[in-house]
DNA sequence: GAGTCGTGGAC
DNA sequence: TGTCCAAGACT
């Protein structure tokens, strides 16, 4: 087959400029916009992120907005998009545009590339984008697209097969319009060139696609399979007081939902002999309180990419002397849902209102 | 290089 | 219910 580059550019341009979505983030090339939509967008579907995308430009507009920002209010705005550890990223880089660059966003491979966060594909796809400059922005979208056109096998889980259409992009990149052809791909990888069942017969590049030649489309990407991980059981109580009050209390701030909000909990662990008492008096123990569980609240199982938790969730009352901290703490019942929750704990909230009749 | 780090939608 | 993801980066 031959391949011309100039042609492949035209068609997959032309198509682009023709063909695609009126997305939020395409309403300007505002590097700070972009530079926010890429980042919502690693591992994350479009149409999850549209929403959050609108509120969090609407309470934070510019790089300075966001450099002055707290950490909890950005955690709730972010609440239930998942990867929290990319909001603390982009505050961290953020903030150093802000002091560093006076609020510019850096439009060099090295500066930009070298912030908290921005890896080798958010590097090229803002740079491109809202620049203009000719550099690759290789996501699972552009592997999927470029194994097909030149029929390749690789494994598109390992880093170096990335590095290696990182290559091939940026021999076949238009010079004219690189945030056209990046995000032409990209588009492509969505709406045409999908996972399963690629709709070769309305493909622009069909063409120069090897695959489609071969008829190998719907054996690429090769991908090895990730090994689902272990179940882990929890339980957790609400626990109430006279009042109305709630126990709330805070995660670390690293690793698995770090610097979320939860309600008191612990593994369930084999020495126990019964789970609800076991954990009544270890609570009642820890937290210097009289604690009696009420009734049960639901079952929650919930799948992470590297391990499942099941959390078995308890209504409790308390008495007694709660001694407060920093990441502990007695809120008033309407004020739970101030604080940021992960998932599965807003899930036990929900199943707790119904529960009490407060919906 | 292999784990870690979320969530909800499609099939 | 199970599987595979979706515009990845960090350790």
């Amino acid at each position: 087959m031959n391949f011309k580059i100039d042609e492949f550019q035209k068609s997959l341009i032309d198509w682009y400029l023709e063909e695609k979505r009126d997305l939020p983030w395409r309403k300007n090339n505002d590097p700070y916009r972009v530079w926010v939509s890429e980042v919502m967008l690693q591992q994350t579907r479009v149409d999850t992120v549209i929403p959050y995308f609108e509120r969090f430009m609407e309470k934070y507009p510019t790089v300075a907005d966001l450099a002055e920002a707290d950490e909890q209010d950005l955690l709730k705005v972010w609440e239930g998009l998942g990867y929290y550890s990319r909001v603390r990223n982009l505050h961290h880089a953020v903030k150093e545009v802000h002091e560093k660059y006076g609020g510019k966003v850096p439009d060099t491979k090295e500066a930009f590339g070298s912030l908290k966060g921005v890896g080798p594909y958010t590097t090229g796809a803002v740079l491109s984008i809202a620049y203009g400059k000719p550099i690759p922005a290789v996501d699972g979208n552009v592997m999927r697209v470029m194994s097909r056109i030149f029929n390749m096998d690789d494994d598109i889980a390992k880093v170096k097969t990335r590095k290696l259409f990182e290559g091939l992009v940026e021999k076949v990149i238009s010079h004219e319009d690189p945030s056209s052809f990046n995000q032409g791909l990209m588009e492509l990888g969505a709406l045409i060139c999908t996972p399963k069942n690629p709709s070769c017969l309305l493909c622009p590049v069909r063409d120069f696609c090897m695959a489609f030649h071969e008829g190998t489309q719907n054996d690429l990407p090769v991908k090895k399979k990730v090994k689902k991980g272990k179940t882990v059981q929890y339980i957790s109580f609400i626990l109430e007081d006279e009042k109305g009050n709630i126990i709330v209390r805070q995660r670390p701030s690293e690793g698995l939902l770090a610097s979320l909000w939860e309600f008191p909990n612990h593994e369930v662990l084999s020495k126990w002999k019964n789970m609800v008492t076991d954990f009544e008096s270890m609570l009642g123990k820890e937290l210097g309180i009289e604690v009696d569980v009420i009734e049960p609240i639901c079952v929650i199982d919930h799948v992470f990419s590297h391990l499942t938790w099941k959390i078995h969730a308890f209504r409790a009352r308390f008495r007694g002397d709660f001694v407060e901290s920093e990441v502990q703490k007695v809120i008033p019942i309407e004020k739970v849902e101030n604080y940021p929750f992960p998932v599965p704990y807003q899930k036990i909230w929900k199943a707790f209102k119904k529960l009490r009749g407060m919906e």
